[in-house]
RNA sequence: CGCGGGGUGGAGCAGCCUGGUAGCUCGCAAGGCUCAUAACCUUGAGGUCGGCGGUUCAAAUCCGUCCCCCGCAA
């Protein structure tokens, strides 16, 4: 029996640390700690910390992982999985498992290292990403990597729906890339450093849409912060978030509402919303929105 | 005690400040027009105005309280 520790912290790592409790006895899982947040300032556990409590499983939330060097340490670790944690790991710690730590990256490493790899491939228009099964080390996503697994990033995708599709995917190719691990099969290979990118944090103000912009860059721009932070825009001194629009070729003075369904100009072409919500309010179709919501044709909606 | 918006027929909203017959855009049903329609015309059904309590001759509207939804911020 080899003693497994799985680290995680949101929704994507989910499934994750399902699969692979089906297969394996995971002696603990780490997660980041609950922090004052949302409305009300309430505590909120991580995705991962409910997750693991429903499993019956033991949960560990250290600020700071070196607070648990001890810890990890009696537990003689054979290898450790991380899935989107959020810290990095010292030297010191990283020696304590005998197989090292397996991390899944949600990216083509040594593409897009870092934080916000989905959003950022999608908001840069690309056309395919993927999932990497890495062992870290003490740089950012920067240890050899021995599998990676590619997917088609398609039109209608956004953050959201490709953030579920490579968490999918990850569950499917997680068992055997662990079992490789364990068995000492695996084999690692050096990224190439040199093409190494980078995914910074979304900031909020990123989904400040300029209407300046081309309408294919403000819808990489929508389906990239879907769900959150979202892209929006703001009208007579309420936020818009848009969370779903599509390309429409009519072009017209740049942030004008073009005709009665709400298609807005952009620098180059246009964009129909399709899913809109109004501070404070429920996300609605543009055509529930329109009933009680009237923008006249011929609006012209800012970018300061 | 972080800041703020909202809960009104099936959907989305107005009305609330300045209490006094419940309105708009849709949807739905029936009929009409039409070669025909998601178009147009007529008619109709459908609401304890989130819950409870208070003020008042009278509360969707004012006051108190509770529940639920959401935006911002972190």
């Amino acid at each position: 029996m080899s003693n497994i520790v799985f680290m995680g912290t949101p929704q994507f790592a989910v499934p994750i640390l399902k699969k692979i409790n089906q297969k394996y006895k995971i002696n603990c899982v780490f997660t980041q700690p609950p922090s004052k947040s949302n409305r009300g300032q309430k505590f909120t556990k991580s995705s991962i910390h409910i997750c693991a409590e429903e499993l019956n499983l033991e949960v560990k939330t250290p600020k700071k992982i070196d607070e648990e060097f001890e810890y990890l340490k009696e537990l003689n670790l054979d290898l450790v999985i991380v899935v989107a944690y959020g810290q990095l790991f010292s030297k010191k710690i990283l020696d304590l498992s005998k197989r090292g730590f397996l991390n899944i990256h949600a990216s083509l490493l040594p593409k897009w290292r870092g934080a916000a790899p989905i959003q950022r491939s999608i908001l840069n228009n690309e056309k395919k990403t993927g999932i990497s099964f890495m062992k870290i080390d003490e740089k950012l996503d920067s240890g050899p990597v021995c599998n990676k697994y590619s997917i088609d990033i398609l039109d209608q995708d956004n953050a959201e729906i490709l953030s579920e599709k490579l968490s999918y995917l990850s569950t499917e190719k997680i068992l055997e890339n662990v079992q490789k691990v364990l068995d000492g099969e695996a084999i690692f290979k050096e990224q190439d450093h040199s093409k190494a990118t980078y995914a910074k944090k979304i900031q909020k103000i990123e989904g400040k849409i300029d209407w300046n912009n081309s309408a294919r860059k403000i819808i990489a721009q929508i389906n990239g912060l879907y769900p959150k932070p979202g892209a929006w825009f703001e009208l007579n001194n309420k936020r818009y978030k848009i969370l779903k629009a599509k390309k429409n070729k009519q072009s017209a003075t740049i942030g004008e509402v073009i005709d009665e369904q709400m298609t807005i100009a952009c620098g180059e072409n246009s964009i129909n919303i399709i899913e809109i919500q109004k501070e404070g309010k429920n996300p609605q179709l543009i055509k529930e929105f329109l009933l009680g919501n009237k923008v006249r044709k011929g609006t012209i909606i800012t970018s300061e």
